[in-house]
DNA sequence: TCGACATTTCGATAACTGTCGAATTGATTA
DNA sequence: TAATCAATTCGACAGTTATCGAAATGTCGA
């Protein structure tokens, strides 16, 4: 799980948090599944905090399997889930994202081979 | 493999170059390795084409792995591979990098719900 | 309290993937 | 031509993971 305190707001701004190599791995794995990169953009794109079943109902997955992808998104620090008597709802966590996209950017802006 | 047509220049600028949904997948895979990306990064960072047998004293691993994870990142779409003669040369494929990155950074600007 | 329901956990399975040593290929040099 | 060397391919193996059905857990309403 991506470490809160690097996320921990003092008032209001949405941080960068730098990645670590761990939190960077865990990211791009959680990521790189299709079914859960797909998650994660019907929870990135919804305005309000995602109910764990209409996610259900959009994928075309087992409960089983939806939790499974939950949990990862979450221990990746990808996503915040609140538990509220029988339901979850999902959100994006902000500045994670963000975060490795400048991580990749600035991958590519090391490089000076310009060929 | 990332449709090189994607990447094709006119004459100098570098490319934004959408990623669709295998592409991005592909790179999201190709990135979730820890040694291809601790590859990758050397890639980036050297200032010229990286011989392969250089990468192959950077990282401790057997010249098949190598090998194996040299193919990986090329059909990914990220390097691009330079044979000449027994040798073989490694650079990054400028902008897939970045659209990656705004891909993720666009995905996070999606989000309306603030909380 | 009982039943229905949302979510999670468990156990199993199939598919994928990272890794290696050995064999192969292709190029350079003696 | 023969020996050497870089890189790739092959075959095998171990570890990981996505997936599911079934069972368990916990919550709510009747």
């Amino acid at each position: 799980m991506v470490d809160s305190r690097n996320t921990a707001r003092t008032t209001e701004a949405a941080k960068p948090a730098r990645l670590n190599r761990a939190q960077r791995c865990l990211v791009l794995k959680a990521l790189a599944d299709p079914r859960r990169f797909e998650l994660l953009e019907r929870i990135a794109k919804a305005g309000c905090p995602l109910a764990c079943a209409q996610a259900l109902a959009a994928l075309s997955i087992s409960a089983a399997t939806l939790s499974h992808h939950v949990k990862e998104l979450e221990s990746a620090g990808l996503i915040r889930v609140r538990r509220d008597g029988k339901f979850a709802y999902l959100t994006l966590r902000p500045g994670v994202l963000p975060a490795m996209a400048s991580l990749l950017t600035s991958l590519e802006s090391a490089n000076c081979a310009r060929r």
